[in-house]
DNA sequence: GATATATTTGGCATAATATGCCATAACGAG
DNA sequence: CTCGTTATGGCATATTATGCCAAATATATC
């Protein structure tokens, strides 16, 4: 992975549907290496796909949710247990596993804290090993960023 | 925004590269049509725009921490001053105001502990009106959904 | 430093795709 | 039922992607 390369990723983070001949031309090379190029960062998992960005609030879902999750024991097969659960579950948007205190934190989407509610009555509370369920409501996004950095 | 039109993101959140002629293929409609309801939601704001997923480890950005932030006191300018700071600051991939005992939630990205300390250094510590900050690292994804439920 | 090898690049022809326009069809209000 | 509005499909044109080949660049070896 070359400069080129970086200059490819960051363009098109920015734009995920940028023409190859625009991506060429910022890029300073012409359209076929270019495309090679991205083909090729694709193949090699560097670019895992595309998505569409779309407006939380616009498609009403303008809750966002952060739980921290502890497990009351550590166990692989509870981790295994809890980590198959989540995966079907369509409101959990991502899971990081976590060092220190909790030991997963998950993003959360709703449409309003009743639904919230009947997420963690529902789906939340059916999985087993759960020791305690921390709950942090957001009220808005302040920054986002496409683009990871350097 | 009908059916078709939630069809259309949810495709589109899956692969923000689809043609539109695969894309109109799939939620049953001729290419012009689908064509026009995915500039509307454009133009709407519904659809924010496109990006590149691109795979933090493969990219060396492998580690990736929330810190919760609490600000020494709740006045709009501290607040300003804060969300303004952290714009700049390209590690930063998003911010959430929180409710509860924390003011913002962070998610930020880094190569290493190491570039990690120096970030709390060199980023964060300067920006003023910040009563603490509490560091938890995540030691790999489990889940990561690209399409909004329902 | 010269030569051989491998890799990357740019150009071109062809295939696929997007775009804008228009007539037709479906829908809703009165 | 009828008018006005909105959405749809088809078509011609413009733009874009793709695959192949020769030229250029970089790398390794002696």
């Amino acid at each position: 992975m070359d400069a080129k390369d970086l200059q490819i990723l960051r363009e098109l983070q920015n734009d995920g549907r940028l023409s190859n001949a625009e991506l060429a031309e910022r890029v300073a090379l012409s359209p076929s290496p270019c495309l090679r190029r991205v083909r090729l960062l694709e193949e090699r998992g560097v670019i895992e796909g595309y998505t569409a960005i779309v407006n939380q609030k616009a498609y009403g879902l303008p809750v966002t949710v952060f739980i921290q999750i502890r497990l009351d024991h550590h166990s692989t097969e509870a981790a295994q247990i809890f980590e198959h659960a989540i995966q079907t579950i369509d409101e959990i948007m991502d899971c990081h596993l976590m060092t220190g205190e909790t030991d997963y934190m998950l993003r959360v989407v709703v449409s309003s804290l009743e639904e919230y509610e009947q997420f963690v009555r529902n789906r939340l509370h059916p999985i087993p090993n759960v020791a305690s369920i921390n709950t942090s409501f957001a009220y808005g996004v302040v920054k986002k960023n496409r683009a990871l950095p350097r």
